[in-house]
DNA sequence: TGTATATACTTGTATATACAACTGCGATTC
DNA sequence: GAATCGCAGTTGTATATACAAGTATATACA
């Protein structure tokens, strides 16, 4: 198939565009599924008659659209589906402080190994009592608390949790680093945070906040 | 100032990402304020002695961030600061529902003019008591509820309010197409809905929810 | 067998060039 | 005065070319 700028329907669009509406028709009609390696550039080059920076912008925008992803030295794949966000979409707390101009900091509070308890361990389909990293975290903007973090990691997963320097780098970071995500469930709810968190906020008694699971 | 790949400092970022870092130092540290019109391509081609493309892709891809933007035939401005938003965005629920591939239906439970209760007036900066335009939703996918929204809108605004067809379109979409949001204040925040609410949507008591303001 | 090397292929970046599309403005013309 | 035209300047797109950088595989060698 060519993408000839005299066909019947004249292109108003750039035929960067078109290869990208090319790509992305294959995807969604589940003819390339999620990590399917797509051919590579030379080979969309000589496919569709177009140049190869042509096909590298479109490419290259489709990855930053997180539609595939590239490797160098490897190729493109069709990136997982995104996990489904309802109107919240969530982000690594360090950049999100960072782009509105904020000054990030973040304190450890507690970093060890514990025994599971039974309901993280359910949640994580491990036997109770098994050995789990825990660690707390707050994160400030100039000094101002705007998020508590406490967070259990399966140690198959992240052996060297423990060694992290987490004033250079967040869990989030690091876990993204290391187990790069292809499915992630969000629990989003609302609740009022048990004494000694909201002491550790500085909160006000009595106000509700939110807890991403 | 140019951009001399010999520099001291060898350069592992890419030329492109220099050029967008020298961007985004001018706006950070208010040289080129919002709106500043930045010099044109030729011209930086000139100052940084880089190649056009280069500043080109530099140029489309802080615009595609949103830190600039770009008029075809006039030039390159500095946009105004994003409205901050603390680790969560919010969409039209009807895009959201839509683009993780659900069907999104919406009933208008009321909509109607009525006098301004006080606290409402008090945030709108009107006298208490002035007729405002209340409406109220619920927006489904596949049937099931997923947000309750009730909204006051202030008809100095908005005057064909009422007369919307809001099964066609969403009243974000409409306020936004109508009066295009420069700045805009969100409040999060997590309560117990009130059990008329509750029952709109279903949910089982004692459990919290997000209100967003 | 294990290790180092060569190679082919991939993506990433940078350049020069060219033309298209659009805008704003001044000059020209009626 | 009003409308039109042309032109300079701007961004938008497309190409050919080249080299850098990373990966995987095959090959040669000890």
């Amino acid at each position: 198939m060519m993408l000839d700028p005299s066909e019947p329907k004249r292109p108003r669009r750039a035929l960067y565009q078109e290869v990208k509406a090319y790509v992305l028709d294959l995807i969604k009609r589940q003819a390339w599924p999620p990590h399917y390696r797509v051919p590579s550039e030379n080979t969309l080059v000589e496919r569709l008659g177009v140049s190869r920076m042509t096909v590298n912008r479109a490419l290259r925008e489709l990855s930053h659209e997180g539609r595939l992803y590239r490797v160098q030295g490897v190729g493109t794949f069709v990136a997982a589906q995104k996990p489904q966000a309802a109107f919240l979409t969530v982000r690594s707390i360090a950049d999100e402080i960072k782009s509105r101009g904020g000054i990030h900091s973040s304190e450890v509070l507690l970093l060890q190994e514990e025994p599971a308890p039974e309901e993280i361990a359910a949640i994580m389909g491990l036997p109770e009592g098994s050995p789990i990293f825990h660690a707390v975290l707050v994160h400030r903007d100039r000094g101002v608390p705007i998020q508590y973090a406490e967070r259990f990691v399966n140690p198959a997963v992240a052996p060297e949790f423990l060694q992290q320097d987490f004033d250079r780098i967040t869990p989030s970071e690091y876990l993204l680093k290391i187990a790069p995500v292809t499915e992630a469930e969000h629990v989003v709810e609302a609740t009022m945070p048990d004494p000694a968190v909201r002491k550790r906020l500085h909160m006000p008694a009595h106000e509700p906040c939110l807890v991403l699971h």
